[in-house]
DNA sequence: ACCTATTTATAAGG
DNA sequence: TCCTTATAAATAGGT
């Protein structure tokens, strides 16, 4: 530069420091702008200082633009083949209890990433899968709560049937004990109806979008 | 520059062109270097060229972490008055559904950004947003079903006492047992047990991260 | 912020 | 792409 060569390593005298890094960051952001100009180029640069202030620059649109199209570019650089989500068998218990604790091993992987060591590590389409993986997580514990309070009502109707049928026996009849078997099947009980349209067995969130 | 002033335009020779891009993109890189040693600030520089071939450096970690920050510090630059979520009270359920009418509509506005017009649109604030929506949508439905399933349940067990009592009553009046009572109490029903820890009550998802 | 001696970047040509 | 060289630009140190 002038009047002395500058030595690469970070200048110590703070005033100096702070001259020093308004004139070089005029320089750069100048010589970004001409490059863009001059050689048809789309440019983002973006400063911090040491004190954290922001500078930015970005030709040709927004920075966000140039965010994107950076994804985009290191996206397509390591395109991991995708895995294919298999079309779910009906599983065990057993089998879908292994499966969830897999899913969820993954998952809080993915989330303490997102949440602890940041999103730097994360591109995009980790993003995506960490969400398509926490849709299948709630599907799969939701579809174990429904599994087993369907189980729970399912019980409580049977008992409910053999008390109706003993009852109305009892009332009846001083006689002998007899239920008859029709009236303890479940499948006519009218709670079943109202709980049909909640959606309780399929991928139901897929149609409400 | 040198041997002749340089207007600031593009440079229509093709081959002038490139190579000025080279020779320019190389000092412009190498100013970013010595700016962010000199000055200790943190710079992520992205070139695209016209041909759409990517240059790009990040002082101080990774392009991923510069970005970050910039998103961070564009999030904080627009702090759009966080709506503070009411700390949901007790809605009857016309309410409830309006609510999550509107949650709906929301939300398919923001999934057809996302998949019709592509991601282009949406920062990662909005996707955050998107996500935290999502989530809240999901637990209202869910939300929605527990009580519908655990009303189901209690009025059950409400039928099941009434009639225990009616069949103890007319057991104890005509002196014939015939349903054994201690076969239909509820609460030692093993299905209980395995609900209890799924948490059925309240913000249930908290536990699991 | 301005000045200016000097260093650095780079345009043109090979 | 690299080398050379003349010259424009950038800038360190001072005011």
């Amino acid at each position: 530069m002038a009047r002395g060569r500058v030595q690469l390593k970070r200048i110590e005298n703070p005033v100096h420091r702070q001259v020093t890094f308004c004139k070089r960051r005029a320089g750069l952001l100048k010589k970004a702008k001409e490059l863009s100009i001059l050689c048809d180029a789309e440019i983002g640069l973006v400063i911090f200082s040491a004190h954290g202030k922001l500078y930015e620059l970005a030709t040709k649109g927004t920075m966000q633009g140039v965010i994107e199209r950076y994804m985009k570019f290191n996206g397509a650089a390591q395109p991991e083949e995708p895995p294919i989500t298999e079309p779910h068998h009906p599983l065990d218990a057993k089998e879908e209890a292994d499966v969830l604790k897999q899913e969820i091993e993954t998952l809080q992987k993915g989330i303490s990433y997102l949440f602890g060591g940041g999103i730097g590590t994360m591109t995009m389409d980790d993003l995506h899968v960490l969400e398509k993986n926490l849709e299948t997580w709630i599907y799969h514990i939701r579809s174990m709560k429904m599994n087993l309070m369907l189980q729970e009502i399912q019980d409580l109707r049977d008992k409910e049937g053999t008390l109706k049928a003993a009852n109305k026996f009892l009332h009846d009849k001083d006689q002998i004990v007899y239920i008859p078997t029709h009236r303890l099947r479940s499948n006519n009980c009218p709670c079943l109806h109202e709980l049909s349209w909640i959606g309780l067995q399929e991928d139901n969130t897929k149609n409400y979008f």
